[in-house]
Formats: C-alpha cells, sequence, structure tokens
DNA sequence: AATTATGATTAGAG
DNA sequence: CTCTAATCATAATT
C-alpha cells in the first residue's frame, strides 16, 4: 500500500510527455526503490497510468481502445508492470478470501424445487400437451378423476409449466451468455493485470448465484401460480359441482333398492362409480351424506323412496317381461316401445301426485313391506295382477301390471301426511336408536329377483 | 336475499 | 381404513 501511495504521489507532478526509457530494467525490485535515480522510468510509467486512465475514460470508443491496448501490450515496461502488479496483488489478494466457499442448498430452494416437482412442474416433461396429457391420465389407470373437471386444470398446469421451462431457459442462457462475456473479458484483462484461475471461479460463481437467486424467484412464483391454480380448480369444496342428474339417479335407484343395507361393497362402489363417471370417494361420500341425511329425516325422503321403489319396479317388470319372452323364445326385437313409453308416464304420474299410498304399500306401513327393491316388487305386483308370466301376451301382462299400480296410485292420492313428521315405523332396517341393522342377510341386501329368468335389478353386473 | 340442496371435509369412534 | 355426525361452502331454488 505504501508504495502504490508513493507511486502515485510521485505521478503527481510528473510531466506527461513520454520520455523513452534508457536501461531496461526488466524487474524492478520489490522493495525500496525510493524514486533515487528512476526519474525517467517515473515519467515512463506515469506515461503509461495516463494512457490507462484515459482508457479507462474512452473504454468505449472501440476501436481506439483497442489500437491502445495493443500499444500497452506491446510497451517495453509492461511486463514489468506487470510484474508489479502481480507482487501488490500477491499482498492484498488474501483478503478476499473466505466469502461464503461452497453454497449450502439453501433450504427455501431446495423446498420450492421439491414442490414444484411434486406438482409435474419441473420434472420430466408427461405428455406435453394438455389434451394429450389429459387423454393419457385418463387412459391410464388412474381412476378417471373427472377428467373434464381436470382437463382444465391440468391445460393451465402444462401452460404454468411452458411459462415456467421457457424463463428458466431464458435465465440459464443468460447466464451462460453473460458468464462467458466476463471470462472472455477477464481473459483479456488477464493480459494486463494478473488474475487467478480461482479469481475466475470466484466471479463465475457470484455470476451464478445473483442468477439462481433470480431463478429462485422465478421459481417461487411458478409455485404460488400453481397454488392459486390448485385451490382454484382441484379445492372441489370451492367449486362445488352437483353430480349429473343420471349419476344420482342410478345412485338413488341403488340406495332405496338396498335401503336395509345401504353399504355398497368395494366392488359396488366401483361399479357406481364407473357408471356415474364419478370416483369411489365420491361414491363414498354420497353414501355417507345419503345414509345420514335420509336417517335424520326420513319424511322428507319419503317421496323421494316411492319414486325409486317403482321406477325399479317398473324396471324389474320390464326386465322380467323382457325375461319372460326371451323364455317364450319370441323374437329377440322388443316389441315394447309402447310399454316404454308407459313406463315414463308412469313416472311422472307418481311425482306428480303426492304419492302417499305407494308409501304406505312400500315402506310397510304394515310392517310386512320392508323391503321396497324390485325383486319384492316384482313379486307383489304379480300377485296383485292375479295371473302370473304364463299368459300368452306376456307384455300386455306386465302393462297391465303397471296400469294397476298406477290405478291404485291414483285412487289413493288423498290420504297422506302425518307420517312426515311421524315415522313411528322404522321401515327399511333402520333400528331404533339410529343405524342401520346389521343385515347382513343375503336375502336383503342381494336382489331377491328371483324371478323368471334370474333378473337382477342390482347395480351389480 | 333467504332458504334449501348437496358434495366435500373434518373429528372422532371402532 | 370405514363409518357417523357435524360442519363448511357452494349450487340451486324460492
Amino acid at each position: 500500500m505504501d508504495e502504490q501511495a508513493r507511486i502515485m504521489q510521485a505521478l503527481g507532478g510528473v510531466s506527461l510527455a513520454g520520455h523513452s526509457v534508457q536501461g531496461g530494467m526488466a524487474l524492478p525490485p520489490p522493495h525500496g526503490h525510493d524514486g533515487t535515480d528512476g526519474d525517467g522510468r517515473k515519467q515512463d510509467i506515469g506515461d503509461i497510468l495516463h494512457q490507462i486512465m484515459t482508457i479507462t475514460d474512452q473504454s468505449l470508443d472501440e476501436a481506439q481502445a483497442k489500437h491502445r491496448k495493443h500499444g500497452l501490450n506491446c510497451h517495453r515496461m509492461k511486463p514489468a508492470l506487470f510484474s508489479v502488479l502481480c507482487e501488490i496483488k500477491e499482498k492484498t489478494g488474501l483478503s478476499i478470501r473466505g466469502a461464503q466457499e461452497e453454497d449450502p442448498p439453501d433450504p427455501q430452494l431446495m423446498r420450492l424445487d421439491n414442490m414444484l416437482l411434486a406438482e409435474g412442474v419441473s420434472g420430466p416433461e408427461k405428455g406435453g400437451g394438455s389434451a394429450a396429457a389429459a387423454a393419457a391420465a385418463a387412459a391410464a389407470g388412474s381412476p378417471t378423476d373427472n377428467s373434464i373437471e381436470h382437463s382444465d386444470y391440468r391445460a393451465k398446469l402444462s401452460q404454468i409449466r411452458q411459462i415456467y421451462h421457457t424463463e428458466l431457459e431464458k435465465y440459464e442462457q443468460a447466464c451462460n451468455e453473460f458468464t462467458t462475456h466476463v471470462m472472455n473479458l477477464l481473459r483479456e484483462q488477464s493480459r494486463t493485470r494478473p488474475i487467478s484461475p480461482k479469481e475466475i471461479e470466484r466471479m463465475v460463481s457470484i455470476i451464478h448465484r445473483k442468477f439462481s437467486s433470480i431463478q429462485m424467484q422465478l421459481k417461487q412464483s411458478t409455485c404460488e401460480a400453481v397454488m392459486i391454480l390448485r385451490s382454484r380448480f382441484l379445492d372441489a369444496r370451492r367449486k362445488r359441482r352437483n353430480f349429473s342428474k343420471q349419476a344420482t339417479e342410478i345412485l338413488n335407484e341403488y340406495f332405496y333398492s338396498h335401503l336395509s343395507n345401504p353399504y355398497p361393497s368395494e366392488e359396488a362402489k366401483e361399479e357406481l362409480a364407473k357408471k356415474c363417471s364419478i370416483t369411489v370417494s365420491q361414491v363414498s361420500n354420497w353414501f355417507g351424506n345419503k345414509r345420514i341425511r335420509y336417517k335424520k329425516n326420513i319424511g322428507k325422503f319419503q317421496e323421494e323412496a316411492n319414486l325409486y321403489a317403482a321406477k325399479t319396479a317398473v324396471t324389474a317388470a320390464h326386465a322380467a317381461a323382457a325375461a319372460v319372452q326371451n323364455s317364450q323364445t319370441n323374437s329377440p326385437t322388443t316389441p315394447n316401445s309402447g310399454f316404454q313409453m308407459k313406463d315414463e308416464e308412469f313416472q311422472l304420474d307418481s311425482a306428480e301426485n303426492k304419492n302417499t299410498l305407494l308409501t304406505n304399500m312400500f315402506t310397510g306401513s304394515s310392517g310386512s313391506f320392508n323391503l321396497p327393491n324390485s325383486g319384492d316388487m316384482f313379486m307383489s305386483m304379480q300377485n296383485l295382477n292375479g295371473d302370473s308370466y304364463q299368459g300368452a301376451q306376456v307384455g300386455a301382462n306386465v302393462q297391465s301390471q303397471v296400469d294397476t299400480l298406477r290405478h291404485v296410485i291414483s285412487q289413493t292420492a288423498g290420504y297422506n301426511d302425518a307420517l312426515g313428521v311421524n315415522p313411528m315405523y322404522s321401515p327399511h332396517g333402520l333400528n331404533g336408536n339410529g343405524g342401520w341393522h346389521d343385515a347382513t342377510t343375503p336375502s336383503s341386501v342381494i336382489s331377491p329377483t328371483e324371478g323368471p329368468g334370474s333378473v337382477h335389478s342390482d347395480t351389480s353386473n
């Protein structure tokens, strides 16, 4: 330091005219040149330094700068100056050391990385386009997670992923560019000043650190975006969608036809899930809700129960008719389009009037009818109608059954009420203290519809 | 706007 | 894990 100061001091008064220097003193002694005899030398140094200053001032004047640099490089005194610089550096260089060597793997960054990986943003590209991704997801055994809702999410996610990747790439590229630029600069400078490889390394790592901090910001904002997207799309609680009419239909059918033990097995749940195109857990949710809500207010559900009981009954009858027809070796072409029409009509009817007769009929006000499932319905209707399936015109036979039902309904549509609030009967295996009986008896669980042709109105295959 | 319906979540029991 | 019961938050209806 002292020396430097001294040199500078000396420079102060030196005339700037360039004197040529005599006597090539290759290496100025490290210490103690007290300025005794080097007048010309001083001037020379002053000259060079002045040039350096000037260059620094006009460093942007490209061609000129180059020229001057070249001049400097070729200057006789250059090696000498260089070595001086080397020495100075040697002495001062130690000061810039221990600036945190190996970068610690920043837990914050790790967290972000892990999350991005988990969300499939930074992981391996899977699927590319959103449609392809959705299709792949649907095709893969993944339980068909409501892919309609999901595809939107996936599209958005892949959009985020794309942005993230391009940005990342951009940063990386910029980082590399900058690094090489700096390296070149340093390399060039290394001709005029001593630069150890360690220093270059340090510089590079500083640059990388800067860029990685930028990357972290990118990752952070990407994470945020994903989280927002997630909460918007995947938190189904926020964006609750009702199941399709058809799905609830199917679920209700199952529920009311298994009222005595509305606990679908795992397989049954899967089946229902597939039919309704919802997930198994959604089926479970549905049944959980249904059970508890049914139990809480049976009266409120009577109508629905009747409706579905009747429906399954009709379905069973319909199926039975078909079966019988089959057994009668008639042509397989079903000639019962008319019947179907009637079927709908029937549903309409039963929905329209506040049918409570059916309630009495099916939900066992008498206590005898505690299983409003298709099998029983079928049987009872057969009995109702008197004759059996042996009749010649079976289609008409079933038709008449339905008609009979309708008749009864319309006849008795008058007196109802009193049962909505007062479920004095505990139908369908619902015991007194809340909770269904352990009705594990297969006869009540499995549809006993072993009518003619063994017809299952059950949802199981 | 208020109310009801409904799917999902939660705590807690088994 | 499944199930119940309570609860939440939103959709649908009045």
